[in-house]
DNA sequence: TAGTTAGTTAGAACAACTTACTAACTATTT
DNA sequence: AAATAGTTAGTAAGTTGTTCTAACTAACTA
């Protein structure tokens, strides 16, 4: 529970001034009054804070009504008051990229992850955002913060990557470490948590409450908004899906505990169908080639891929069911031959769940990671904008 | 996004001071300032408000420190300021009673459903809370208000029941036809959710901030508390557990949609137990004689309730698997043999999640849904009281 | 009687509110 | 074209309500 006194409530006023100002610009001193139900000498006071601290800007006078009077001063949300950092780490590549407030990417880099060992690509990262940052002519003071996305379980609160395999990162304080190089807060979390936090910002769940995002590549992972609000479980593991078990019977015979990975994604992952279809081929082929098989109406392609695809609509149906979501993303490397899944996937959907939803795939292409890290920051930082 | 000003602040303050003495009564004004970092005149002036609404009782003056000094006045929750009615609604039975703000149960009633039409229930229950107040010598002034479990979809904020079969109900209005006979609000939520409320609130989810409520009997259903708040999901139906498909190979020849209830309903609830082994048996068995059947050593009982175990099991490590939770509590008509059902599931649930996760019986008996009912009310009354 | 702690009183600070104002515009009348 | 009435935007002055600090009184121990 929180305890309230004057900063906290004129804080959180002026929040709720600049929420409306940011949904309905441009818009006047007096309309926001009679939106939000606030006086207007109150509104007036805010908003010249507001403006003072440069979030707010005065562009010109609108028009009267039919009925005549003075013409409003017109208040629009200057995007540009601040920039974010936004970072995602992957196992193959580590992207970065600066942000204004609206999501705009003005700058963009990206390395090799292998390329660096375990120590230097915080050192590499250091660099890119560095130049970025000279690139854009920005100080210190402009850069209001960094998010970052991580492939691993993140505990959020303490920076902490708590385990990232593929880059072989547990109980790793990345926080701590990026924090000496940089004045500003930053934020750390799960990549699948990052994308979900993207596509509720600027992308295909746009002010929905309650999205799933599924990503399939090499594992299976899916983050969630419930409520409007991130949701990571009790110790930051929530949307293991990978883990789902689809078929009882079989499942007998796998164990994820020992094999290391979940019983979904040992059948269903973009991984483990060019494993799958390898040893039955007993030649090596990739997940990708494998849907190219599939196109060309090779048998054993047809019979791992459509299964991989059934038992992921299996999955996701039962995710359906016990979270009755808006809408359902689906993301991650197999999310270009979305199409070839859909129909099966929804048929699916539409069979096995109390009350259907609809699947689309992820909004965003290279920068996702990047626009997802800034959704982070903004979501987590606690400032007068908030998304 | 709130507004806020200087009511909403003293309100919420007023909260603040009253969760405090209601967690460490007996508690003096000056520990609740040094606890809360609230001055001491701003605590004085909120107790004074919260004695004079009846909200809170001192209690005579404590102990010196070993330093001496004036002895403190001792402040303790008043439990009794107010009282709220608990309403459980169900196939068989309609069960209401009267707690006090600390749920302990001052006066309870129960009626068989099928003895009322559906006009008639609502008439019935208004005589049976209508006594219960008379027998406590309440006036309408004592009492907070009502909260209600339904045994099926309901839309929380219209107090609509969307779906009940059992009860026949479609879109039924319940709570303003309920309203129509008192003057104090009325709450109106799913049973399932209902109970978990409960368990979170004095049961053995006390405190915890993620639980999972699963009730397995004629059907197969689920409530959870994320983040301490009831999920709801977008459209009042998250948590249809039973539509979870457990078997993908057997899941086609079987349509949910078209049957009327879920896959894992279909092997694993309390009826389908029954009705399964009673075609194997081609006489008629429920779901208590087949656990009783499998305890003697039935072959057919033992096949039939044990892949009904198991598929429950691999539902709940589904279950786990997305959601994370500290704990999953076991209610509903089969919980009677949690033990017989415990091993089975625990094993399941520790090979097949990421994260293992406690699993345990539901606490309350027959109260269950009373207690549930009221925990409702006081979750989501606005109120200087909050649970 | 000195030292300590509990609780209250007095008044300052602050934020939102109401009321009444000025500023600036439209439309209509003279 | 000028004057005027009516309308809307935004500001100023003063009130209210809440928290805070500082200083007080009350009540206790040693």
């Amino acid at each position: 529970m929180q305890k309230g006194n004057s900063a906290y409530i004129k804080n959180m006023n002026k929040k709720l001034v600049l929420k409306c100002i940011r949904d309905h610009e441009p818009i006047s001193r007096s309309e926001i009054s009679k939106r939000i139900h606030m006086s207007k000498p109150s509104v007036s006071l805010l908003v010249e804070n507001l403006i003072q601290e440069g979030w707010v800007l005065e562009t010109g006078t609108g028009e009267s009504t039919i009925s005549g009077g003075r013409k409003p001063v017109q208040l629009v949300f200057n995007p540009k008051s601040f920039y974010v950092i936004g970072v995602d780490i992957g196992g193959t590549k580590v992207s970065s990229g600066i942000t204004c407030l609206n999501g705009h990417i003005y700058a963009y880099r990206e390395f090799a992850t292998k390329d660096y060992l375990e120590k230097d690509i915080l050192e590499r990262l250091y660099e890119d955002v560095n130049r970025m940052v000279e690139e854009l002519h920005l100080t210190d003071h402009d850069i209001m913060g960094m998010g970052i996305g991580v492939p691993g379980v993140t505990n959020v609160k303490e920076g902490i990557v708590v385990d990232a395999p593929s880059m072989k990162w547990r109980n790793f304080p990345i926080r701590e470490r990026v924090s000496q190089n940089f004045s500003f807060p930053v934020f750390v979390e799960n990549d699948v948590n990052t994308s979900v936090l993207g596509e509720q910002w600027l992308g295909a769940g746009k002010s929905l409450e309650n999205i799933i995002y599924i990503a399939v590549g090499t594992g299976i992972g899916s983050g969630m908004i419930l409520n409007g609000k991130l949701f990571r479980g009790s110790s930051y593991s929530a949307g293991e899906m990978g883990y789902l078990v689809t078929d009882a019977r079989k499942a007998k015979d796998y164990q994820p505990t020992i094999e290391g990975y979940g019983f979904l994604e040992s059948i269903a992952s973009g991984t483990s169908i060019g494993k799958r279809l390898s040893s039955l081929k007993s030649e090596h082929v990739t997940a990708k080639e494998a849907f190219e098989l599939r196109r060309q109406g090779d048998k054993d392609a047809i019979e791992i891929v459509d299964s991989a695809i059934e038992h992921l609509g299996f999955g996701i149906a039962n995710y359906i069911s016990l979270f009755d979501p808006e809408l359902v993303i689906i993301g991650g490397g197999v999310s270009g031959s979305f199409e070839e899944y859909e129909q099966t996937i929804s048929k699916i959907i539409d069979e096995f769940t109390p009350k259907s939803c609809q699947v689309v795939p992820s909004t965003f292409g290279r920068e996702a990671g990047v626009v997802g890290a800034v959704a982070l920051f903004l979501k987590e930082n606690e400032s007068v904008i908030q998304i």
